[in-house]
DNA sequence: TTCTTTTTCTTGAATGATTCAAGTGTGATG
DNA sequence: CATCACACTTGAATCATTCAAGAAAAAGAA
């Protein structure tokens, strides 16, 4: 744990980045987080283990992190952003329509960029974002529940 | 051009859906439309037509068409929702990070669902979304000059 | 350690796309 | 051509996120 935390550092530092509560907790909590919290749930969770953190603060470090490549933040539509600590592999998602809930799928073609478009329209590409839309196991009991009960 | 009229006329009474100015004209205009355009700048084409439209009026349009399979949304990150009338085939979404502006891509893969994951986790999936991201001809452009001259 | 500088955090207000709610108007059916 | 469900208008509300300005804290120097 004191590993964990020295390791959370090291990161920080490698980037050039102070190293401040916050961001350690952030960093900490989503490598401990396997279901890509969002900033209220991650405020939620760094409130906890410092006692209190702004909003503000949250949206600043998560914004600061995911430029200096040590988070990965996931925009599902209709749906807050999401974020992650598992940046240095190619993965997509497998995301709930109804709930959100966010799973990570492995690339199911090749490698990084895993695609390529068949016409580029003259654009520079950098990235082939795959979404998998559905409805999750629990969302799926709770909807045929609302349905058979007219 | 009744021709088009007609047609648009055709495919909301096939949705069982009533023919009014301002839907005949959302559909009418995204048909026309090749490049995605969002709520507002349909607002403002509807409404160079009709004389007026209010806004809520057209997102009700655009969410029943869409709901209705006649229309299909595409959620940006970071971007307004954009729409078009291509529902029928599979296609996927090459979008500028810098100005939003989106081109269809042939699927690179085969035929829809276009992929599959290598987990499903118990979900149930319905569409396996692919967007590239990059950097239009046109952003790119001003890009270099703004960094060009510091 | 203590001082200084730069960056980060806090507080409170603002933004922008989208949605909610209530009332008026209109398309479709008989 | 009357009725009624449905669509449109207006105006306010919501939600995630961002802007702005001042207070606090990290990093490097003395």
């Amino acid at each position: 744990m004191t590993n964990h935390l020295h390791d959370v550092t090291e990161r920080l530092r490698t980037q050039g980045l102070r190293v401040t509560a916050p961001r350690v907790a952030v960093l900490d909590i989503l490598d401990r987080m396997p279901d890509h919290p969002d900033a209220d749930a991650i405020r939620a969770a760094v409130s906890r283990r410092l006692g209190s953190v702004s909003t503000q603060a949250v949206y600043n470090i998560l914004h600061t992190l995911t430029d200096a490549g040590l988070l990965r933040r996931i925009e599902p539509a209709g749906h807050p952003a999401r974020y992650e600590t598992r940046v240095a592999d190619n993965h997509h998602h497998l995301i709930c329509r109804a709930c959100g809930e966010t799973r990570d799928v492995d690339c199911a073609i090749g490698h990084a960029p895993c695609l390529d478009p068949s016409e580029s329209a003259g654009f520079v590409i950098d990235e082939a974002e795959v979404t998998f839309w559905g409805i999750c196991p629990a969302c799926r009991t709770t909807e045929s529940l609302t349905k058979e009960t007219p």
